[in-house]
DNA sequence: GATGAATGAGGATTCATTCAT
DNA sequence: AATGAATGAATCCTCATTCAT
């Protein structure tokens, strides 16, 4: 400490920076691979650096936990934002919900993420399921005040069938069957506009047709 | 071998009977507690038993599991196979989906069957799958066939909606939280039948007044 | 006790007599195969026994090799005795020791004996290596008296040089191998006759001269 | 990462090297009073080191195997190379075998290694049994070039006689006996010089002859 | 800051041995 | 007598975590 003025951070060297994010897409990596009980030592082999350093970085467990995937995180938050202004407010949650399927599909961790939001006890968990909630919250209010959809059903409510459906993401084609148990979730949470029919709007043909989706 | 008669399968000793009874017990109170990870020997100390005892009954842990969760899929079973009877083939589709949250609720380990039916890759697995896949088939089936529903989704789909939905059963409240995205899910099922329509009225009602939902 | 005579040792019954007989083939047998560190739970279960019915047999680990490996010493023991009164002793010797390699190739267990008298400290070691001590001593003298070979060698030396002999009896054509050294090892027994040199007869004689055995 | 040159090996630390180096004596040291199947956790604790430590230098029980005896085997092998350069084939070879004994009642660990060598099925195994064997065999072919031996015997079959010369290396007095026997064996091994004798021819052929070796 | 060595707790599993039936 | 259930000690092995260099 002597002759340094504590205010000022050091600018933190290179490599601990690299090595840092080396951790962070190790650890990325191999939680989504072997599950997120893998072992610290595996992930600091795989980022190429002693342990040591991983738990300098990261000194508990959680701490990586919610590096990691609080990047993740924002991301869905970023987009539920996005989808604000969409025009068609039952369309910005059905397509908000089905790109968390796509992410969760492309991008390793994201299912990791969404359990974290679901189960968690951290302060990431509280950080992330209020930033989803939130998110979620907007997109709802709009489709409720259109008179669109139900009323009775909480931002929490959405978040949970969502991370719910997106369980099963290592059974093969779940990803279809994700996208499709979503869609009948939103079609059973809308109020049946003006039924008597025109039918020419939404996507869902054959049942559609039968009955517009109410 | 004085007296053995190798075809009579003899009388089990009691006190073998009662531990294994209380083995199991512990384990399914053990796994719901701590996951299905749990350590053995935590199972034991919990049944009161020696270790060595856990391994008699149970030589390895997937048998432990086996034994663990065997029964409760076969409740959930007999269930939709009762229910195939019922007037209102919605409804008793509907009734054995909020069974399962009940079920799920009360019993411990009733989760952990149905993880293991959602992800499990034993021999128990397989049959629990085919087993509650082609319970709830049936009373799909009879749904698709009064045309109540729409005939695009799989008894596998439902089941893995039900699994999803019953994911955050460590979440305070999320009982309630199961029941209603259920329900949602079951309208969104649906093929609205003659919608003359008012929809002047509020969102959900509609519905409400159809099937006053529970 | 009550109204028993002690000293009337009752008949065994039947099946007792039996299962000591299976429980003694199994270990044999089992030792063989697994080394005789083999678990008792798996000598019983070839047995097709109890493990409690093999503890009642033989109290101790030690008193079933005992059982197992007595009689095995016996034949080698019994055998020896036979050869005492063959007309030429350093044949009479010789073939003991080859019939020695034959019994251990052929025989399950023998080599186990064998190991038994070597190392062992239990009675039965005692018993057997005297036993056996006895038994060579006695060809041995019969060969040093005739002046055949040279007498500064022990039983017990010869004992010991035949068990090593078996001691890769787990080698491929160790048998072959043994009886070539175990030849070697009774051509440097000899003392050479007379040697003005006939040459007619046996290989070693010069060397004593030549050096005089240290 | 942070200067780090991969091609530089990095120094090892000092207590890495200390505690080594006190695992590979304790092993050997514990190895030899209790056998090679002690417990390593024995092993550790009479090194003073954790079972981890144990587990970071030798990750497998083989791979301590191989580092206790390598450097035994190494031993014998150069003193057979050594003696390559003696003026008596004979002695020499009687030398190294002597040697042997010496070895192994002196230096704990080298039964173990030679046993190794008899029956190992490692990596280890194989180099030793080469080193060894291609030692003995040059030392025995200078004595059967020089006519002083028979040339029936394999460096293997020596190899495997003096191992067998060592396996009760656990009784009391067992090296004298050793000592003899070996005596005994390379007598045998003689093929007797021209034995006041005129028969000429060479040395080991006529035996062959009269003796077919059997 | 980086590294990797040391440590020990903890979990799985096997068996010898004792005992209730 | 025979049986096999119960028990726990003993081992193996893996990691999270701390620390010396």
């Amino acid at each position: 400490m002597a002759g340094r003025s504590p205010e000022i951070a050091r600018k933190p060297r290179a490599d601990a920076v690299r090595n840092r994010e080396r951790v962070l897409e190790s650890a990325k990596a191999v939680f989504s691979a072997g599950g997120s009980e893998a072992s610290l030592e595996a992930v600091a082999r795989h980022a190429g650096v002693g342990i040591g350093t991983l738990y300098r970085h990261f000194p508990t467990r959680e701490a990586l936990y919610e590096a990691v995937y609080r990047r993740e995180v924002e991301q869905l938050g970023d987009l539920a934002e996005q989808l604000q202004c969409a025009p068609e407010p039952v369309e910005a949650l059905r397509r908000w919900l089905r790109a968390n399927v796509e992410f969760v599909a492309t991008k390793k961790g994201m299912v990791a993420a969404l359990a974290l939001v679901a189960h968690g006890s951290t302060e990431l968990h509280a950080y992330s399921f209020d930033r989803l909630t939130r998110a979620i919250g907007t997109l709802l209010a709009r489709a409720v005040a259109a008179g669109a959809i139900r009323n009775d059903i909480s931002a929490e409510d959405v978040l949970r069938a969502l991370i719910g459906m997106c369980y099963m993401h290592d059974q093969p084609g779940w990803q279809t069957t994700a996208l499709r148990l979503l869609d009948v979730f939103v079609d059973g949470l809308r109020v049946q506009p003006a039924v008597t029919m025109t039918k020419s709007e939404s996507p869902r043909p054959a049942r559609q047709k039968a009955k517009p989706s109410r």
